[in-house]
RNA sequence: GCCGCAGUAGCUCAGCGGUAGAGCAUUCGCUUCGUAAGCGAGUGGUCGGGGGUUCAAAUCCCUCCUGCGGCACCA
């Protein structure tokens, strides 16, 4: 049998090999370094046969692939798991996968896990691997394995036994004493996993991710190939943190939020400028695109939202407004007077579709509003301004007729891209998702539906992958995923088909036959919503933001109190030329002023001294620069007008 | 909502049974200075709310609220 290598060689053998057997025969540095081994693009177990001609490549730390992250960190879980059952006898384990940046394992225990018991986790995991103990894959039969683990007193493992699909081998991977029910692969030993790791914390997490379930104790950790990786990754999490939104906008002074109004949000003038400047900005780029805006009401009779069906199927979410006046009525009438706040604006929009009669000719009908909605979130999914229990959406609504919807979503797919290219994300994914499990309409009806979005993706040549069955009950959706300056990912955008509420509200118009129909409303949003998108760009410009949407967007300040007069002059000519100045002329250094501002993040910092006073110049210094430039008042204006324009203005 | 952790001055945090602290900010003096912290003084807290234990509670216990990290949720 021939085993081909990666650089082409090949090596013959007269009957089946094991991995760490031709590692051996290649080179002792190889043979060490060894971690498992890819057949023909299987990742394997470095010890198990190679039983035919095969391409083989031999995986150490050196391997850039993820493959190598994954072994070591589903290993970094094992020894984890070892580690937490010798320190606490009793706990159970469940399961222990890797994850993006490191491991986690589930563990059934009556004590919470403390910090201070993470350290000791982390010091015997450091014995474990020290001790080297070598791992080895069994394969068993299963009631073989639903005994063993009955007899270790696993009842999640021998649960889960019977999960595992009939036609599945069951493999046992043992180290040292310890052993788990895991498919693999698996590092040869203990010793082979690089003391690159770092438990992180601990949490609740439902079995099997059900929140019915009892809930088992999560601990987290990092690992990596090695402790430059690791301290890498430690330093970006504490960039990250400087770049908090919650974090920035207490800096900044944007925004504040209280226990008084838990999940809202209180807009200082900074923020709320930046948050015009925004709303400026994309409704403008609305009604160049056709689209009317509206302002629908806050609160809302409950009679509406049961003929659109929130009532019963979103009702938990909602805030349920009434007033003496209401109680009374509400005795003699169960029917009115219970009022709740809009937890989406789409009900309210069929409503001013449905005010006269609709032609074809009114079709597509692009209607906007920025609007407010109330959703009464979990409190544990509430996190600073990007999960609220207020927020303002972007949203629209496109009534049109069903041969309109591929035009309309080819049209959208391009207003919603160049707003994100001029926000400064080049980079965004697109996910398709399909018809769920539970869904309205019959499938003609979702194929139709999926066919028109498939073929709008098409025109438009968007590239997208599969979401499959995360389609809304009423129909197709795209959902565009934003990635900022550090590669997370943020879902914004997005564009829903929907079938449903058009029929339950009644909407309808009148085609060219002269009969009546329905038309198909297509939700959509850019933002998704202000506040969550706000947070976003905060977290993406660590605050320093381009020039038109900077809260403040120079500061006029003296080197010393005679250039007062000329600093006022300066300001007030910005101030005229539609810029957001303020001005300093306060008596300490310059130094001290530079700092000030810089710190505050303004991105231009115009100093005025007796020269400048004299010259009718200014000195220009930009945020993250030190750098100074001179230029003509006249000429600074003109130039700052040209870099604070609106995008696309 | 669930699990864990936390809440002390405007901000960041120390104190963890025995008279509430620091730095920064703020206020007031002095300083007029050329690009990231001049000097000095003063003000500022029912130690998240409520209850309990104790001679004595910021500190220990119970409970509620809010926040943080996950989980669940996010038409």
């Amino acid at each position: 049998m021939a085993i081909t290598l990666p650089d082409g060689s090949v090596r013959r053998y007269d009957g089946p090999v094991t991995g760490d057997k031709l590692a051996a025969d290649i080179g002792p540095g190889l043979a060490k370094a060894a971690l498992a081994l890819r057949v023909n693009g299987t990742l394997k177990d470095l010890k198990s046969p190679i039983a035919g001609d095969a391409k083989v490549e031999i995986l150490t730390l050196k391997d850039p692939s993820q493959d190598v992250l994954e072994l070591i960190r589903h290993d970094a879980a094992h020894v984890m798991a070892e580690a937490v059952q010798e320190l606490y006898p009793g706990t159970q384990i469940t399961f222990g996968p890797s994850t993006e940046t490191g491991f986690y394992y589930d563990f059934v225990r009556d004590e919470p896990f403390t910090p201070e018991d993470l350290a000791k986790i982390e010091a015997r995991m450091r014995e474990i691997v020290a001790r080297d103990e070598p791992i080895a894959r069994e394969e068993m039969d299963r009631d073989a394995a639903v005994r063993l683990f009955q007899d270790l007193g696993e009842k999640y493992k021998a649960e889960w036994v019977h999960e595992i699909p009939t036609d599945e081998a069951i493999s046992i991977y043992r180290q040292g004493k310890w052993l788990d029910l895991c498919v693999g692969p698996h590092l040869p030993s203990t010793g082979k996993l690089p003391v690159a790791f770092k438990l992180m914390r601990v949490s609740g997490a439902y079995w099997r991710g059900d929140a019915k379930n009892q809930q088992l104790q999560r601990v987290y950790g990092t690992a990596w190939r090695s402790k430059q990786e690791l301290d890498a990754y430690l330093t970006l999490l504490e960039e990250q943190e400087k770049r908090d939104h919650r974090r920035i906008g207490k800096e900044m002074g944007l925004f504040h939020q209280q226990e008084e109004a838990a999940g809202m949000v209180f807009w200082h003038p900074k923020g709320w400028t930046m948050y015009r400047a925004l709303e400026r900005f994309i409704r403008g780029r609305l009604e160049r695109d056709g689209y009317v805006e509206v302002k629908t009401p806050q609160l809302v009779d409950r009679k509406l939202w049961e003929a659109s069906g929130h009532w019963e199927k979103f009702r938990e979410n909602m805030y349920i407004a009434e007033n003496e006046e209401g109680l009374k009525e509400f005795v003699t009438d169960p029917a009115s007077r219970i009022f709740a706040l809009k937890p989406m604006n789409c009900p309210c929009h069929v409503q001013i579709f449905n005010q006269g009669l609709r032609s074809y000719r009114d079709l597509p009908l692009r209607m906007a509003e920025f609007g407010s909605c109330h959703r009464f979130e979990p409190s544990g999914a509430l996190h600073g301004i990007m999960r609220v229990r207020n927020f303002t959406q972007d949203d629209a609504h496109i009534f049109c007729s069903f041969d309109q919807i591929e035009a309309e979503s080819v049209r959208f797919y391009k207003l919603l891209s160049g707003i994100y290219r001029d926000l400064g994300f080049e980079d965004f994914k697109v996910k398709f998702s399909d018809r769920p499990a539970v869904r309205a309409g019959d499938d003609a009806l979702w194929d139709r539906m999926e066919g028109a979005l498939h073929a709008a993706c098409k025109t438009a040549g968007i590239d997208y992958t599969m979401n499959p069955g995360e389609g809304a009950f009423y129909g197709p959706k795209l959902e565009f995923v934003l990635r900022d300056a550090i590669g997370r990912d943020w879902q914004c955008g997005t564009l829903q088909v929907d079938f449903v509420l058009p029929e339950r509200l009644d909407a309808e118009y009148v085609g060219p036959d002269g009969a009546k129909h329905r038309p198909v409303m297509l939700h959509r949003a850019i933002f998704g919503s202000f506040e969550r998108f706000i947070a976003i760009l905060i977290e993406h410009y660590t605050g320093k933001f381009p020039l038109w949407l900077a809260p403040v967007q120079a500061v006029v300040t003296t080197i010393t109190s005679d250039a007062e007069p000329y600093a006022r002059k300066v300001h007030q000519a910005l101030t005229e030329a539609g810029l957001r100045a303020d001005l300093d002329v306060g008596p300490e250094k310059i130094t001290y002023k530079v700092r000030e501002h810089s710190l505050a993040k303004v991105p231009v910092l115009l100093v005025v001294g007796a020269r400048e006073a004299e010259q009718e110049t200014v000195s220009i210094r930009r945020l993250g620069s030190n750098a100074q430039e001179s230029l003509a008042l006249r000429d600074a204006l003109a130039k700052l007008c040209s870099e604070a324009r609106v995008p696309g203005t």
